[in-house]
DNA sequence: TCTATTTGTTAGATTAGTCTAACAGAAATA
DNA sequence: TATTTCTGTTAGACTAATCTAACAAATAGA
């Protein structure tokens, strides 16, 4: 049973999916339903059909009913177990939209391994079990941020020249927030300062090895540690 | 800046990111280093130069070095910064192998949304700046699960038959929990007992509108909230 | 029973990505 | 300079996945 190593696609784990989901609902699953639900035209489900029947997932035989064979089955379960912890994940934890966190749950659940599947389980049942927890997420996280915390933060504009920091935080709207996540600059992610910046001059900041240029009101948005290593993340041992 | 819509395929943005790796350490990147960093032959680098050369993303003449251009730049980092909230995800918060972790977030790191993104980074925001939380990521959840937290668990044995429960937690070693999951029983999934078991009869119960069979002793596994709705989760409005 | 509609399949094209094998250009070495 | 080695490209084949258009089978209605 743990032998169902899927050597399989994505799109045939989808399809499997799919084939379990109208199961679930409809005692048979036909051509026609399966296109309309996956959204592609019927002349593209046949072929895939075929290729699921050889590799022994489906019952299928030309113009009938498609059943799930027994590793079938376990495939499109797993698969499915997969979809819903990460789309679980997604809204719950992170408060991302329903229908953003099920797209994304949908294209990333083709590569979750057994192991991080199973620690995500784990995540849940502990959540579940610890009401703490429960609440340093759903209040704190989804709307804090805002409540300083003591510690000292030093905006990337403060730096000395050349020296070395992790970032701490973001502090900016959603647009230059977003624009800054993008370029890399998360928290812990270590930073140094190339060259310091002046009136109308932009910083020079290296990340990744890597110069890029900061214009001094974007730079004022990345918070520091003030001390030289705290919290120690990667991105060095990368 | 955000009108860099990636229509870029997975692949072609693996080999972006490969080569702002091979640049943030060589200054030049070639095809043959590109070729050995991502495993593959030398025959398909070319091609997927063409291909990025054509969508603008790099500078590329026949048997020269490439570069990046912004765009493709832009582009590059946003894939790394995906990949490595990912891969910190899974390795500092659930606890997955170094190497495993990797593994999975190059997998998704392509299919991880603008928001999502955005949320996960705020999430390590948070939890760098919340050390209760950490404390309770930390050593709670990686260890804990031992405590029984006095909620009040059923063991699916004891359900009574037609009735629905949802699963608080699997308590088995990681193959029959695995085994488990895989099938979909996680956490806040909805169960409703079918059929109870016998001596060497198994139980059947269902999951997402689906029968099937559980051998007793596995069944004695799955820990389900002992009141009828608790820690409301999805699972029907699916 | 005969036609019209629904449903499913085939044929043929296209795109993306990969490979091996053969070849070509450049650099290093003798 | 001539040859060998390294590097990159091309040619040609293959797989997976999709599409449209045309056709075929089954079902339903009249």
């Amino acid at each position: 049973m743990s032998t169902v190593r899927s050597d399989i696609t994505g799109s045939l784990e989808d399809y499997l999916e799919t084939i379990y989901r109208i199961l679930g609902r409809s005692s048979v699953a036909r051509v026609r339903d399966i296109a309309e639900e996956m959204q592609v035209s019927p002349a593209s489900v046949t072929p895939a059909m075929k290729r699921l029947a050889e590799k022994r997932l489906i019952e299928y035989s030309k113009r009938n009913y498609i059943e799930l064979t027994e590793k079938g089955l376990f495939i499109a379960r797993r698969t499915m177990t997969r979809h819903n912890l990460l789309s679980r994940f997604l809204k719950d934890i992170l408060g991302i939209s329903r229908e953003q966190a099920e797209k994304d749950a949908c294209a990333m659940e083709h590569f979750l391994s057994e192991s991080s599947m199973e620690r995500l389980a784990a995540f849940f049942e502990y959540l579940a079990a610890c009401p703490e927890l429960q609440v340093l997420i759903n209040t704190g996280f989804c709307n804090s941020l805002e409540g300083e915390k003591g510690l000292e933060l030093l905006p990337l504009t403060d730096l000395e020249p050349g020296s070395s920091r992790r970032i701490a935080r973001i502090k900016a709207g959603q647009k230059i927030r977003r624009q800054l996540i993008d370029s890399g600059f998360i928290q812990g992610a270590k930073i140094t300062l190339t060259r310091p910046g002046g009136t109308n001059l932009p910083l020079i900041v290296n990340l990744d090895g890597y110069d890029q240029e900061l214009p001094g009101e974007i730079a004022e948005c990345v918070l520091l540690h003030a001390d030289r290593e705290q919290t120690g993340e990667d991105d060095n041992e990368e």
